[in-house]
DNA sequence: TCCATCTTGGAACACCGTTCCAGATGTGTC
DNA sequence: GACACATCTGGAACGGTGTTCCAAGATGGA
């Protein structure tokens, strides 16, 4: 690890922490997460091993690097000045957004926020949107609840919908959203009636629904209960 | 893979895929995620891998029937004659509890939901979930959108909780539950108050918190909306 | 009995994350 | 400018993984 002094470095093409992030981040989103290798990461920076874990302690720590450095990039913004809601619908669209350009994010997020709350992504992501949640008229006993059940609806639900996207790509890159979507409506379709009477009921619903729109909806649902209650 | 005529074996020692999947249910529940591989396995068994190969695809295809197999036993029972809410607040704690009991399955669930509409396991949740959200009082309109944000909730605030469970244990064995909560709520505490005043705020009721209790709520809340809308 | 088929065990392979260390590179001191 | 020193680098090597391959054992019907 680099040492707070000396660490100033005059060559230009001089390894850093950031420069392996990057590199990892740019490789996690072209080849996927399986993609992430030593091997081929020293390769494309062009050094060997030992110099990237002298930056770097492990795997484990290079992914929450790149998991960390991708979400603070998507919460970024939000500046704006809108009602808690839109700011939570903002917030939730901005993560789902950054999951679906690096389906990467979802394992990650799932599987760091159990080394919360000592990890730097998920407490970011609580503060965010419980900040919102105190803005609404709710009793303040309530805040933990809500603002945990919707922290875990928004990273579950864009996880799956990211997980969903991958898998139809990989099955026949080939094949639109669209004509996943009607091949798995199809599917659900033709499934037995007496074991899976709802699924087979919903079915159409699925071949037309819009995964944000969806998404969304889902949020709106956590909201409307937090406010009634 | 056995084909469908000949599967008949006579040896009471003889291999099979129910037993590979049992073998690999303790293995993982004993191990942990890393504690499953083919050489331990084929140890456990008294074989070798080959053998384990013609009865199971991959690892992956492993941990799948691994995965179904638990999720059966905990979905099986629910006979009982209550209100919608009430069926769906057990099968989420069924759900919930199975996860406490096989850590593993938080990220096998996670990770199978993709693979999904095709796996066995995602929609057998979805069916149960979603006949009871259908004999709420609801619009059919609302069905999908509804049931998919409750699934969506349920699968993401177990795995979370049982990841937690997970790293507090593997932290340290010898604090309880309530010490680390303790350990972690004093930790938001001593955040900084212009960056994370939130959770800060929230930091003492995180303290108290019981995990169930907490789970039940955002069940609750998700339900509310769905009624309300 | 004989043979086709199903089933097994284990050696071998390619690849992974990680460790180790000899040496290059840069920095501060006399 | 030369020396000592800490920082940083590249690559070989290690133990472990999932998976493949195949020769041999077991099984059951003709």
């Amino acid at each position: 690890m680099p040492s707070p002094t000396h660490r100033a470095q005059r060559r230009t093409d001089a390894l850093s922490r950031e420069r392996i992030v990057e590199a990892a981040v740019e490789l996690l989103d072209t080849a996927g997460e399986s993609g992430l290798t030593f091997r081929v990461l020293t390769e494309r920076l062009a050094t060997g091993a030992g110099a990237i874990y002298w930056h770097v302690a492990n795997k484990g720590e290079l992914l929450a690097a790149a998991t960390d450095a991708v979400v603070a990039a998507a919460l970024a913004p939000g500046g704006s000045q809108a009602s808690p809601q839109e700011e939570i619908r903002a917030v939730a669209l901005g993560l789902f957004d950054a999951i679906d350009d690096h389906p990467w994010l979802a394992t990650q997020l799932s599987a760091q926020f159990s080394r919360s709350p000592w990890g730097a992504v998920t407490p970011r992501i609580f503060e965010r949107i419980g900040r919102q949640v105190s803005a609404l008229d709710v009793p303040q006993e309530t805040w933990f609840t809500a603002t945990s059940a919707l922290v875990h609806y928004i990273l579950g639900a864009a996880a799956q919908n990211a997980a969903n996207a991958v898998s139809a790509r990989e099955l026949d890159p080939s094949v639109d959203r669209a004509g996943f979507l009607d091949a798995a409506a199809t599917a659900w379709e033709e499934l037995d009636p007496d074991d899976y009477p709802f699924t087979r009921a919903v079915a159409a619903q699925m071949r037309v629904h819009d995964d944000r729109e969806q998404f969304l909806g889902g949020v709106d649902l956590v909201l409307t209960g937090i406010i009634t209650r």
